[in-house]
DNA sequence: TCATTTTTGTAGTCACCGCTATAGAATTGA
DNA sequence: TCAATTCTATAGCGGTGACTACAAAAATGA
């Protein structure tokens, strides 16, 4: 008598196997979306880079978008909580914005310089629909780094002026760092700029 | 007898006239371009705003990349100009950098915000050459300023870090303002970071 | 063996891109 | 009036974009 085995992993699946690694193909539209952004990263580009051809393409990740929404929810939820560690960690609001800046310059020199993937598709891409999903993820981020500064003791004014110069400079690194300053250059600019 | 007028204007021209104002064309294209980015305007949009056909765009204007770049060399002598006298003025290098941000903001917040058309267009155009040219137009900015904070007695490694942490900062104001930042917001954000 | 299921490659859809060949329309000079 | 010149609209070029209809291929279950 033969036990159903449908809580483990290696259940036969039916039909003819996939030929790729639909993770392995995530991690390097992961990297050609943060080098290029979203408008410049082709689906025949992504078909070329995973040798298959586009029906394969689409069978596994749906559309373009999807693809590249997986990838900026990875993304996103990876570096919300670095961001959330550091405010968690600040004991002043001047504290909290030395260390968001920080962790941003560690993630924007990531794969040889590539910003952020919010900011810069921001700033690129011409899909209104994505437009909108990428201004609600940084609205979010601002909540909560909001929330953190209001709890550090600035007043509602405050929070939103030191909102604006947090944002205004993790700007800055973004694109500096897609330009290919490295993360030295970007630690001394702003430890500068704060003189 | 006739003198010859080649001297004056108003010579008579032979052949079908424009039905259209070049000039006009030309600004209308520097706002399209501003707030769109090069990419993401199309020949047929300019054709549409200026209610011509490809044909007379093209005999006008020669091609989109040769509008763009009479459009952009207009932005950037209008601005050289506006940095060349800001850091003249300057008396230190800490001034310089708040007169040359204070301009910057002046720039990106017109039009309702569209940031710095030699940034904005580097961070976002696909196109190589092009690329290349907002870089070296970038570089000559650099140098002239460079220029300037050795004139107002920084050491060369200092002028190095210097113009990192302005074209850091610039980089931020562009962005901000493209994204919706006001003038006044973009004043109290800089001020802020040089608490 | 054979039906079922899923993936695969071929080949194409339609829309848009920058750009242009061609011929007609509108002007000037003779 | 008529040739020369210049701009105009029509229509279409070749290329690329995201995406897909279709049938063959490769696995499973019976």
């Amino acid at each position: 008598m033969m036990v159903k085995d449908s809580l483990v992993p290696t259940t036969k699946i039916r039909g003819r196997p996939r030929g790729f690694d639909a993770g392995d193909g995530q991690r390097i539209a992961q990297t050609a979306f943060a080098r290029e952004g979203y408008d410049h990263v082709s689906v025949a580009d992504l078909c070329a880079a995973l040798n298959i051809k586009p029906p394969s393409f689409y069978a596994a990740y749906g559309s373009k978008r999807a693809l590249f929404d997986k990838v900026l929810a990875a993304y996103s939820d990876r570096t919300a909580a670095a961001y959330e560690a550091a405010c968690a960690a600040a004991t002043t609001p001047l504290d909290l914005r030395q260390r968001v800046l920080r962790t941003a310059i560690t993630f924007y020199t990531e794969n040889d310089g590539v910003g952020c993937m919010v900011i810069a598709n921001l700033l690129n891409s011409g899909d209104r629909d994505l437009h909108a999903h990428l201004r609600s993820i940084m609205q979010e981020r601002q909540v909560i780094m909001s929330r953190h500064l209001a709890r550090l003791g600035l007043s509602p004014e405050d929070v939103q002026t030191e909102m604006a110069t947090i944002s205004v400079a993790m700007m800055g690194l973004s694109a500096a760092a897609r330009l290919g300053m490295e993360a030295a250059t970007l630690l001394h600019a702003i430890e500068r700029l704060q003189s």
